[in-house]
DNA sequence: CGCAGTCTTGAGACAGATCAACTCACGTGG
DNA sequence: CCACGTGAGTTGATCTGTCTCAAGACTGCG
């Protein structure tokens, strides 16, 4: 903080004042709300230190992550083995620019683990919004957000009610496509930051399901993959068309 | 409006100034924001019309509602049997006293739906964010409905990622006890305001499988049923661990 | 190069969906 | 007030998609 040295959070709060800057002005402002946030970066596989007293907000300034849940019941086993043993729900990914809402482990313990390093900003919930009063501008943002974030989780969840296994991962892979957004209407390449079973945790399918599937989209001419974790979408019209399609149900014909 | 004419929507304005005071001050704010919504009943099983352009806001001063959507998809077909044909997604339900963010008619269409008559003060989301700009408590109100939502939402879909219909079921029961809140430890009585269908197409189940978890857990002394809409949750405790309880993997026993 | 962990593929089992009667609750009108 | 009919709910038989279990193949790292 002194003299010349190195800062290795300089370009975190610059990519967050920049991100507050496009709804809401007032860069001095901007300066006392990064004061209140602790820089962090998270390795690969890490997971954000929970906390069991406070809501924080955590602004994810460059890398992946996902939001993951564990019920309580699968703490009981959990002591030893976690990583094994427990079956996670991925509650949602999230990519740089995001301003996640990590709430306080309280019946269920969400943690917040990075896909690939990160590098974020973590705010006591309370505290960011009692500063943030006085700019409501940022009050809204983060409102947004939330709104955002609630719209994708409904989104979701009418996936996991009516749709087959298909469906799921044709629109899982779209609705990639739209937020890593490196890709207009024609081909475009996917680099997945997660695995097959983070795809399968946040879906609600197995990993076995998740790969049966991609290998059928790919024998139907849908996506090609390469490696792990490159997809490329060949044909995102029909991606699209497979993923809202109806299943079997004879729902369709009816005049 | 003039003199001294009875007017049907005072108490649901009171209702609203109500909520609204329990979390920040200043009544001739609230006036304000109650100038800003449309009052409005709606009868049991009628639909909160639905708005193109603009996202709103709306209070729910007395009754029941549930909030749907239907995947474009099944637009196709809806023409002209839409009740009957279309398998809708209950996305959440809500009660007397909730501030429900319904988006508008996007790719999906939302769609509020009253489960018994209810009354209403919906707002236009900008303008009543916009108003409330002044009154950085009142956002925060807003952001804390939210951000339940969202958590209510999130809760959900792990359950519809791993559990099993009968967790769904009992977990479903004890939710609803918590938010309807009319009993304490013992047994209490529930009455439903929605359908087998409406549960089921919230859980992601078809309605006799819904019929069958009822039948079951009854049969195991768990609850007691009476009609249609009467539900007695005779063994809390019982439910909860059946909610929680993880299905027939052996996932259990690992030290 | 070899090892560990991820991914793929196959065979069998089971929960829940689907289809098809049937019964019951509840509001209506005689 | 009770018979009646309609739509909601229940129950049973069968079918199917996804999970489970079990090998095997490939990636990518040390």
């Amino acid at each position: 903080m002194a003299s010349g040295s190195y800062s290795p959070d300089q370009p975190s709060k610059e990519a967050f004042r920049a991100a507050l800057a496009a709804s809401c002005s007032g860069t001095a402002f901007a300066d006392r709300l990064v004061s209140l946030g602790r820089y962090q970066r998270l390795n690969k596989g890490l997971a954000l230190a929970g906390d069991a007293d406070h809501d924080r907000l955590v602004f994810l300034a460059a890398g992946a992550a996902k939001l993951v849940a564990r019920s309580p019941a699968m703490l009981l086993t959990g002591q030893s083995r976690a990583g094994l043993v427990t079956n996670m729900q991925v509650l949602a990914f999230h990519f740089a620019g995001d301003m996640i809402c990590v709430l306080r482990e309280g019946n269920a313990d969400f943690r917040l683990i990075a896909l690939a390093d990160c590098e974020l900003l973590a705010f006591p919930t309370e505290r960011f919004l009692d500063t943030a009063q006085t700019e409501p501008a940022v009050l809204r943002w983060v409102l947004a957000h939330n709104l955002q974030a609630l719209h994708r989780s409904r989104t979701r969840m009418m996936q996991m009610g009516h749709k087959s296994a298909r469906q799921r991962i044709a629109d899982f892979l779209v609705s990639m496509a739209e937020r890593l957004g490196d890709c207009s209407t024609e081909a475009c390449r996917l680099l997945l930051p997660m695995s097959r079973r983070d795809i399968g945790e946040s879906l609600g399918l197995t990993i076995e399901t998740v790969s049966r599937q991609f290998t059928e989209l790919r024998e139907a001419g849908l996506i090609a993959t390469e490696g792990r974790s490159l997809v490329q979408l060949l044909d995102l019209p029909g991606l699209v068309r497979v993923a809202g399609h109806v299943p079997a149900t004879r729902t369709v014909q009816l005049i």
